[in-house]
RNA sequence: CCAGACGGCCGGAUGGCCGCCUUCCGGUCCGACUUGAUCGAAAGCCGGGCCGGGGGGAGGAAAGUCCGGGCUCCACGGAAACACGGUGCCGGGUAACGCCCGGCGGGGGCGACCCCAGGGACAGUGCCACAGAAAGCAAACCGCCCCGCCCGCCGAUCAUCGAUCGGCUACCGGGGUAAGGGUGAAAGGGUGCGGUAAGAGCGCACCGCGCGCCCGGCGACGGGAGCGGCACGGUAAACCCCACCGGGAGCAAGACCGCAUAGGGGCGGCCGAUCCCAUGCUCUUCGGGGCUGAGGGUCAGGCGUGUUUCCGCGCCGCCGCCCGGGUAGGUCGCGCGAGGCGUCCGGCAACGGGCGUCCCAGAUGAAUGGUCAUCCCCGACUCUCCCGAUGGGAGGGUCGGGACAGAACCCGGCUUACAAGCCGUCUGGCCUC
RNA sequence: GGCCCGGUGGCAGAGUGGUCAUGCAGGGGACUGCAAAUCCCCGUACAUCGGUUCGAUUCCGGUCCGGGCCU
């Protein structure tokens, strides 16, 4: 998942938010927001910036109290990024930043639903990308991107 | 077999696919520096990316942050006194503890066993609401009893009213009492017998209490014989007294690097004494004098070091309020330790010692997993079979569930949460032999 | 992660070993032609579990919530 960048810093969670293209589902919550422009003042200084022509996807994701304690936190974020590993790097448009947020339902429900959460999520937001890659199997897909 | 007590262990297993963090090795690429030098090439070293391979990767509570330490910084010169906080039967263990072990005393249980902040109330102070006669010096009050006086009544004698004597008795006075007095958490030893005018440790027996003596024990304490006849209520998780312990803060400690802003601004209050003295004003008999006093020195002053005092130290225009600016960037701290396991020895035990062996998490929007299948356990429903048959057992199927909970500098404890299961020791009861 | 505070009616907010003030809100009544204002009356609470004490909201421990601070 090279082509992953990921959210750490509480400014870019509020930028994602403040951009109010929001999908809720019963798994979980998608926010995203079109990346600012590429070598943007507004980047943070010491973020280094990837090449990749037309620019990276990043992600984040929140779990906050309402899910549970620290065990239930951690295990929802943990689903939500096997879920995210599988499913953006695909099928997700490339210059944008994504927040998934946990909810009670992140734990009870199947895998497969909170894969398919997670997709129609990126139909409804605008923000899906058919897989250009004609691998048969998704390892394949993966590889192909990692190469390029 | 049933019921129970205590101690300990474990905290789902296996496999497939896809991942994360860390460390080591090899390869490859990139970058900085140094040597080298004709630009170069090459070598060394450092850092980073990717690929391949090997090793390691949450807990018994990682939790609450209630105690004790290590470690780091500050005060570290100290002292004394005063505070403040904590602990509190005895003896051990320990780096230390409010922890643990073994005892003692008290309480509970048929028992195994469990529970107890368990120093001091004759150093002092405070409090004990309501109720009650009285709540802390022990007396007053009601009541009981005796004596005196004597209103009155009754009886007897002398006998005309009346007098004398005896008995009972209201009021009053004097005295003896603490047995009794609807209370109350608690009432000045308790029960029984004797005793007395009524009573009372007034006397006796037992129990309790106190005092010193002897014996056992390191000690808390226990036992014995004796004496005293009882004087000494509770509360110290009320103040307090005694003994012992404690300097403050905490890894957001602290060190280095980088970035940014600034050596900030506004308002209010205080800006003292003295010495040196630039400058300015002024007087002048030209030697100098007076006033001013930027700046500097000393003292004072303020703040900090728990308070005060003494000296000492640091920061300084000071103090209060408000505004403004920057920041949760990186590296280190950061894991060989009061360490784990095994075994032997000492000890009732907690624990200590010797020997051998092992290296065993280091994340930082925070790794240690996600998913699928099979197995295991439990529950509900259902099918078949068996039996000593409104119940039980065996096998199969479907569905659901499998606890409490996530390291954040590290240890030793305590407390709290926790499904299911396993092991050992012991107690009581029932049945059979 | 560490340190430090606080839980008292529907809300705010005193109290402190002896049966918990006060204000606003709510309900009822009086006054009024009807209301407002005013007056009277009423209901409702010490977060929770243990312990000390005769007696606990208070004192002492343990939980559960809520809040603040760190450079």
């Amino acid at each position: 998942m090279a082509a992953i960048g990921r959210l750490k810093r509480r400014p870019e969670f509020l930028r994602v938010a403040d951009a109010r293209r929001k999908w809720v589902a019963p798994g979980l919550i998608l926010q995203t927001t079109r990346q600012a422009g590429q070598g943007s003042p507004q980047r943070p200084a010491g973020e280094r910036v990837e090449n990749g022509g037309d620019g990276d996807l990043r992600v984040g994701f929140t779990a906050s109290r309402k899910v549970g304690n620290a065990v239930a936190r951690n295990r929802a974020r943990r689903r939500l990024r096997a879920a995210v590993a599988e499913i953006l790097p695909r099928y997700a448009k490339r210059g944008h930043d994504y927040v998934v947020i946990a909810r009670a339902g992140t734990l009870t429900r199947s895998f497969d639903d909170l894969v398919a959460d997670l997709t129609t999520g990126l139909r409804r937001l605008g923000v899906y990308r058919a897989a250009e890659a004609l691998g048969t199997s998704p390892e394949h897909a993966t590889e192909r991107l990692v190469e390029r």
